[in-house]
RNA sequence: GGGCAGGUACCCAAGUGGCCAACGGGGGCAGACUGUAAAUCUGCUGGCUUAUGUCUUCCAAGGUUCGAAUCCUUGCCUGCCCA
């Protein structure tokens, strides 16, 4: 195999669409010969203060470049996160502060080093060259698009269609996101499918400012634990990559079927067939395990399966609850006989929202105490010294309580 | 600038003077069944001192009324049409 088509082999494994295929071939090629590295750009929001396996998908793949000794440029969009990207979302986003912005932004370049090595990456904020920009020059930018086109985004043609609002400000995003890349002098630019819009006006853009027009590359984009949606942080189905390990297994195991040769697709270099074969729950395990150890070590994916076997399939109470409570004759009404009503027991766990919300886990027998169902929202449990109380509080939440005199 | 339509709980959406803490659907939670999977069935889904009790809710502020999500006034927000 040459090594242009070793290059394209990883480059293209698990990528939706290339714009264009022979341009990407023809970078590559002159890029082996005058042996000079493409510029591979990727931009991320920081929108979330904290990364989540969605993000990975491209992450890897600027590994992949990284890997074939290519630039890869991780770029934050801190200037044009307070923007806020309409894509995919149906209505106006809430802009961020640019204290929310920065903030976020830190944490995202401590996270991507899981992945990508620190001392080939270059990471960039648009801010740098976004924010010193004069107004002049942002609006001799936005002379280089049309609002007709802008309006053949799927989302905000969709909006407009439902006559729903679409700020005037919401056209930046495209453009700035564009300009970047001018700014980067991208060579390639990669991008989930939702993004593809944005990474046209990148190329476009590109030629107007006389340069050579990016490649773009779309990933799919990965369904988050509902395995519908996509996975993001504003829909709260995703998997953060600081998640702490017991989350990040109990998460994992719970997505369905389907959704999980999705992750072993996009996430892990598996083969699927091998996978296919395995009883789904053992492979569902092994995914988890394989993806704790890799965002904390191989003793946290060890550690989290263990606690997982015994709290669900052993329904042993687990070595690390989620909450430890410490109860003192305050929280009682007589001291001298100490009892606690049992929704009063739920609430002080602080694992349920409410009062009433722990009263209806009660009624609908969501609440054990030391193994026992307790049914009864009127029910008091005597409190003695010392005893551990083990409370299992709904499905997956457990607590343990110790009354202290 | 003018005309019209709208703003209801996490989301969609019904309700146009008392029967409304507010129909229905989605989502979520809990139970049964399971592999913390899927599908299915059932219940729940504002707070509180858990009471056939009470408090705060239907964009905001006032007003009418014994009584308002519902009527009136003003304001804010959104969309459409005209200029």
């Amino acid at each position: 195999m040459s090594e242009l088509a070793r290059q394209m082999d990883l480059i293209l494994r698990g990528a939706v669409e290339v714009i264009q295929q022979s341009e990407l071939e023809a970078k590559l090629t002159r890029s082996l010969k005058e042996n000079r590295p493409l510029r591979i750009k990727a931009g991320f929001d920081p929108t979330a203060p904290d990364l989540h396996l969605g993000h990975t998908v491209l992450i890897h793949k600027l590994k992949h470049f990284q890997d074939l000794g290519h630039q890869v440029i991780f770029l934050i969009g801190d200037f044009t996160g307070m923007i806020g990207d309409p894509t995919g979302v149906s209505e106006t986003r809430v802009a961020l502060t640019k204290e929310q912005v920065q903030k976020n932004a830190k944490t995202y370049e401590r996270q991507i080093f899981k992945i990508l090595d620190p001392k080939k990456t270059t990471v960039e904020f648009n801010s740098r060259w976004m924010s010193p920009m004069k107004a002049e020059e942002l609006i001799a930018i936005s002379a280089h698009y049309r609002v007709a086109r802008m309006l053949e985004r799927d989302d905000f043609r969709k909006r407009y269609q439902e006559q729903k609002p679409i700020s005037v400000h919401e056209f930046m995003y495209p453009l700035i996101q564009g300009y970047d890349s001018v700014a980067l002098k991208a060579d390639v630019e990669l991008g989930g499918t939702d993004q593809k819009f944005n990474l046209l006006v990148g190329r476009d853009l590109q030629r107007d400012y006389g340069q050579e027009a990016q490649v773009v590359l779309t990933m799919p984009l990965l369904e988050g634990t509902d395995g519908v949606k996509k996975m993001s942080k504003s829909t709260g189905n995703y998997i953060a990559l600081e998640d702490a390990p017991e989350e990040m297994f109990g998460k994992l195991m719970s997505i369905s079927d389907t959704l999980m040769l999705r992750y072993y697709e996009l996430l892990t270099t598996e083969y699927l067939d091998r996978v296919k074969a395995m009883h789904p729950m053992e492979a569902k395990q092994s995914l988890a395990e394989q993806i704790v150890s890799r965002y904390h070590d191989d003793e946290a994916g060890r550690r989290a399966r263990a606690g997982f076997q015994q709290k669900f399939q052993e329904k042993e109470f687990p070595a690390e609850p989620d909450a430890r409570i410490k109860l003192t004759p305050r929280d009682v009404k007589n001291p001298r006989a100490p009892e606690i009503g049992i929704v009063d027991l739920v609430a002080k766990t602080g694992l349920v929202s409410s009062k009433s919300d722990a009263r209806r886990l009660v009624v609908q027998g969501g609440v054990e105490v030391d193994e026992q169902r307790q049914q009864d929202p009127n029910k008091t449990i005597a409190l003695m010294a010392g005893h551990q109380y083990r409370l299992r509080v709904g499905r997956r939440k457990f607590a343990l309580v110790e009354f202290k005199p």
